[in-house]
RNA sequence: GUGGGUAUAGCGCAGUUGGUUAGCGCGCCAGAUUGUGGCUCUGGAGGCCAAGGGUUCGAAUCCCUUUACCCACCCCA
């Protein structure tokens, strides 16, 4: 017989159960703090059919949609959790109370070549604000300052959320003649970090646009400086187009009340390069990069929707959400080794009988969890370095051994299993809850809570 | 989808101008050490050298084809 090589397709990421453990605890403080701000869970399906996913996407995000039939259903594989809300709001609108807000952490899937960071499968832990009818231009304040508190909640610090806003730009090709081509005007402007001005300007000529307009263009976009310099350049553009001035306007008012929900300067930047590539954004857009790994790409973007419901229904339904890549971030976290191995082990004690009788390991165990502490069996007959070495691989803290001394005396022998030769309550035998408390204290001082150690 | 690169043990890698038995590190197993793991030492298992074809007395090594993966572009979390 055949054996078959057990592989996964490429851009698929799995991980050992060390690194799920840190994954899940990432996963667990996100959903905490987007409960902190009033979010619903929901979860949709991961298949839909085809017309639904693809009624908004055109061109290039269709390419890359994984579609395929089954009888006589077209149906394809959600590419972001944005379009399925869009379908589960206007689906659902007569039972929900808007405004709407709900987080979402789910699998997507995109049909692209995987490269360092950019999987085909991947998580992504999205928040979003949808409103009936009107939805106030604080709201696009209050997404990127929640995404701010997860960043920090997790222990990272160097990243910076970066804004801007489509009016902005749709409003300045407008005045440069050039509305008909936004879309490509947009991806080549939001390509100048990477290629450079100089390429910008060729690419921007390739379309047909004159030299004195890319220029202009550039001169404005390519700006380098504080939040409160661009805006002060922008506003000198402002009365001779409608939308940019309210572009203008948005972006003042969302700067204004970040810094009101508490965010610090240095984490939120305007940048009028930032275009998104997705086209259903209307307004505020944002993009979150990791300072120290900027080649991977941005880890949280989003932005402001007007009309994301519209094929969905005739009620006008508009949003704004940011969506984390999450397992682009635990890539980055993971590779560049910033993940806090303290938290990976999958029990606090190793209960480690050594007699042939489990009663008492199974006993003692029980109480150990009833108060708190997560404790696991070594039922297996091995020899007792094996045992230990079991404790040893996965990290666990604490063993505990039940030989016959200890059953005889109604004590168990603890050892606390990565001290230092000069800790003195290295080994000790003593009563049950002795040992319950010195476990209690020692995990204590692993910095529970903290998945981030930047160093 | 377009261009470039790589493929040798579970993982990470070396392997000279083609030469006989393909190595190293980590990991794994055993022993030193039958109630004490990590460190050390000793021994061991583990390879269709990606697959298929060709050149040659002889191929991991040279040539062709295929596949997979990686990088860049495209696009994006």
């Amino acid at each position: 017989m055949n054996m078959i090589t057990p592989k996964n397709l490429s851009g698929f990421m799995e991980l050992a159960p060390k690194d799920q453990v840190l994954f899940e605890r990432i996963k667990r403080k996100l959903e905490e703090t987007y409960q902190m701000y009033g979010f619903y869970p929901i979860d949709t399906p991961v298949l839909e059919r085809s017309e639904i996913l693809l009624a908004k996407t055109g061109g290039d995000t269709e390419k890359q949609i994984y579609r395929f039939s089954k009888g006589d259903t077209d149906m394809a594989m959600r590419f972001d959790l944005t379009v399925p809300l869009a379908k589960y709001v206007a689906k659902n609108y007569s039972e929900l109370t808007f405004p709407f807000k709900r987080y979402q952490i789910g699998k997507v899937y995109r049909g692209e070549r995987a490269q360092q960071g950019r999987f085909r499968e991947f998580y992504q832990a999205d928040i979003d604000i949808v409103g009936d009818g009107e939805l106030s231009v604080v709201n696009d304040a209050e997404v990127p300052a929640i995404m701010y508190q997860v960043f920090t909640g997790l222990g990272l610090s160097e990243f910076v959320i970066r804004l801007n806003n489509r009016k902005i730009l749709n409003g300045l090709f407008e005045l440069y003649g050039l509305g008909e081509r936004t879309t490509e005007v947009m991806r080549i402007i939001d390509k100048l970090e990477k290629i450079g001005a100089d390429n910008v300007k060729a690419e921007l000529g390739e379309l047909g646009v004159a030299a004195e307009a890319a220029d202009a263009l550039l001169d404005l976009l390519a700006f380098q400086g504080t939040n409160a310099q661009i805006l002060e350049k922008l506003g000198a553009l402002t009365g001779r187009n409608e939308r940019f001035d309210l572009g203008v306007q948005e972006l003042s008012e969302v700067l204004y009340y970040l810094e009101r929900f508490g965010v610090p300067q240095e984490y939120f930047r305007a940048d009028l390069t930032i275009a998104r590539g997705l086209d259903y954004y209307t307004g505020t857009v944002y993009e979150t990069t990791f300072l120290r790994h900027p080649e991977i790409g941005s880890i949280c973007s989003g932005g402001r929707y007007d009309n994301l419901a519209g094929f969905y229904t005739k009620k006008k339904l508009p949003g704004v959400g940011m969506s984390i890549g999450l397992t682009r971030l635990f890539y980055i976290l993971n590779e560049f080794e910033y993940l806090n191995r303290g938290l990976s082990a999958p029990a606090d004690v190793l209960v480690i009988p050594m007699t042939d009788d489990m009663t008492s390991a199974v006993e003692i165990s029980s109480q150990l969890r009833l108060s708190g502490i997560r404790a696991q069996i070594y039922f297996e007959k091995k020899k007792f370095k094996h045992k230990i070495g079991y404790a040893d691989k996965l990290g666990i803290p604490y063993a505990i051994f039940l030989g016959e001394d200890e059953l005889r005396e109604h004590k168990v022998t603890l050892k606390k299993l990565f001290a230092g030769e000069d800790d003195a309550d290295k080994q000790v035998t003593v009563t049950l809850d002795e040992a319950a408390a010195l476990i209690r204290n020692g995990i204590a001082a692993l910095g529970e809570g903290r998945c981030i150690e930047v160093k």
